[in-house]
RNA sequence: GAUUCCGUAGCUCAGCUGGUAGAGCAAUACACUUUUAAUGUAUGGGCCCUGGGUUCGAAUCCCAGCGGAAUCACCA
């Protein structure tokens, strides 16, 4: 990168730099630094006259002639400091505090600063410096929010684009941001403690499957060298975790990183975190008492009550929670009783709700469709609907009562899912009916039906005990528990568009000859190109790599003729 | 995928019916020994997202593209 790219704070900057190591300062010093305190602490426990030792980066200057405050941040937060140049610098010799301190520091770099606590005049408690040291050398600006007197904040940075693509930006700027990923590693923290103390075992599966299982969604394919075949990314690790409780472990958790290769919007990303956990010997029912003990937990572990604010609802995840089953809940909401009904009877009442639905629906979809339109936003406290049909639910043991549901629940939040939950099919010839039937839908030009894998048959051929499991989705939990609206806020790398690099192209004068001649034709045979201009092959072939390099333009075969040709 | 809105200084944003590009913060220089959105004075800083078009003249109007956001659709 040439100076004339930087920005005029940036090559201030880089100057700065230089002028340190010309004084025999290191920017980059390698040594520790004897940190003993940080900011959150000294402040809530003030005591007046104690040496501390802290370190963090300097976000704000306020220079007074001899006197200086600073404020230093560090991972706890930000306090005041205090710089004395009389003090910092006893003798005649000035340069530390007047050029070091005042002049080649800038906001944003990291320093370490030992002192003693104490508070001004103003009641601030603040550091005040006896020693300082660079630690390292910020060369870019650092966009500064302030806040006012009455707590406003101004100058926010706030662009959704910049604080994502540079979330270490957003976390040191973005006090708030900070504590969301907080948050969410307290929920994780909580739920493991949970599941440990009730005996269970964090496991890890394959996230390279040769066959993606245990749920419908188009998977990202990736290829493995050696042995020369297909691999996909998981889009769950369902299939695995119960192979483990067919092997002998009585409960098995994982936090799962999953891969779908669908949109994105607000609320998904390509990778997102689900939490799968499989019990033996249990039953749905038991994992409802079990979902909302683990919830209630959780949302005390982070945020201290079980209350929550999700936009314009307030939440509470104390247990128990209601359950409703699907078909009371359409009877509920719509007054129609799904109770062995047939396909058409179906259809036609999800017609008169003013739902469109097409004859490549079956039950399973059009009850889907029904609770979807007409109900499940009406769930705003945590509510179990349970009792799906079973069309729905491919690898869900059949519900005891009633051979046309299954023994499933979900857990909906603010109208949206956010568990999901069955006593697990375990019956192996069943099992491979359900996979069939998927294959049927596949061929019907279902693209999202399931794939067919035969060694996790083979496994529940060997006998699997009575299992329950759940999942959760853990980015949309987090959403509601830290109140954001987007997927994107509770990520700290949520995927984005690549950003493109708008690097100029610098050309000499015979590649701008050239371009500028294919420009006016558009496209143009290579020979003719060449003819045009009397220069040797060696110019010629350097110009022509660097336009097509740059992809300025693209060279092609047409039926044995060369053809040049301006790209975009 | 559709619609709407947005893209101007390091950051946040003004910029009217087209006429030499603006503010605050940040930066630079000077002053200032307990300030706190420090203050005062002065100064510098712009591919106005990119490419076309209309025009004597485009940050502004039109078209296309790129990037982002929101709503909807699709998808768990």
């Amino acid at each position: 990168m040439s100076l004339q790219e930087l920005s005029e704070q940036e090559i201030l900057r880089r100057e700065s730099l230089q002028k340190l190591r010309q004084l025999g300062i290191d920017p980059y010093p390698a040594a520790l630094y004897p940190v003993d305190a940080f900011a959150a602490q000294i402040k809530d426990n003030f005591e007046d006259g104690k040496q501390v030792c802290l370190a963090g980066r300097m976000l704000s200057q306020r220079i007074m002639g001899k006197a200086s405050f600073a404020e230093i941040q560090d991972a706890s937060g930000r306090i005041q400091v205090y710089f004395n140049r009389d003090e910092l610098c006893p003798t005649e010799d000035k340069t530390l505090y007047n050029e070091v301190f005042k002049k080649l520091l800038d906001l944003g770099d990291f320093l370490g600063v030992k002192g003693y606590v104490f508070k001004t005049q103003v009641g601030e408690i603040s550091v005040h410096v006896t020693e300082f040291q660079l630690l390292s050398k910020s060369l870019r600006p650092l966009p500064l929010p302030k806040t006012d007197a009455s707590g406003v904040v101004h100058d926010a940075f706030t662009d959704p684009e910049l604080r994502y693509r540079q979330r270490y930006v957003d976390l040191v700027v973005n006090r708030q941001v900070k504590d969301v990923f907080i948050k969410r590693t307290k929920l994780f923290n909580a739920m493991r403690d949970f599941f440990n103390r009730a005996g269970y075992m964090e496991v890890e599966t394959p996230i390279l499957q040769a066959i993606p299982g245990g749920a419908s969604a188009r998977p990202f394919i990736t290829h493995h060298n050696a042995l020369d075949i297909p691999l996909y990314m998981r889009i769950a690790n369902e299939l695995y975790l119960k192979r483990l409780i067919v092997g002998g472990f009585d409960g098995v958790y994982e936090f799962s990183k999953n891969f779908r290769n669908e949109g994105m919007d607000r609320t998904h990303n390509p990778e997102f975190t689900a939490m799968e956990i499989y019990v033996a010997y249990k039953d749905y029912n038991w994992m409802m008492e079990f979902t909302e003990q683990l919830l209630e937990h959780c949302a005390m572990a982070v945020n201290g009550t079980t209350i929550a604010t999700f936009g314009e609802h307030t939440i509470d995840f104390k247990a128990p929670y209601k359950r409703v089953t699907m078909r009371q809940a359409i009877i509920d909401f719509t007054g129609f009783d799904i109770h062995q009904k047939t396909e058409e009877e179906l259809r036609s009442a999800a017609q008169s709700m003013g739902i469109e639905v097409d004859q490549s629906m079956g039950k399973g979809k059009l009850i889907d469709e029904i609770f979807g339109e007409k109900c499940e936003g009406n769930y705003i406290q945590p509510t179990f609907i349970t009792d799906y049909p079973k069309e729905m639910s491919p690898l869900c043991k059949v519900h005891r009562d009633d051979s046309s549901l299954t023994e499933r629940f979900e857990l909906m939040v603010c109208g949206k899912e956010v568990a999901n939950a069955y006593s697990e099919l375990n019956d192996p010839i069943d099992q491979r009916e359900r996979f069939e039937e998927q294959l049927k839908l596949q061929e019907r030009g279902d693209d999202e039906a399931m794939f067919i894998d035969q060694d996790f048959l083979r496994a529940l051929e060997y006998g699997m005990p009575p299992t329950s499991g759940l999942g959760i989705g853990m980015d949309r939990l987090i959403m509601y528990l830290t109140n954001n609206p987007s997927i994107q806020e509770v990520l700290f790398f949520p995927q984005m568009r690549p950003e493109i690099q708008s690097s100029k192209v610098q050309l000499n004068d015979t590649e701008g000859a050239i371009l500028k001649m294919v420009q006016e034709q558009k496209q143009i045979e290579l020979s003719t190109l060449r003819a045009a201009f009397d220069i040797s092959n060696k110019l010629w072939d350097t110009s022509l790599k660097t336009l097509t390099k740059n992809q300025l333009v693209s060279v092609f075969k047409e039926q044995d003729t060369l053809i040049v040709k301006i790209v975009g």
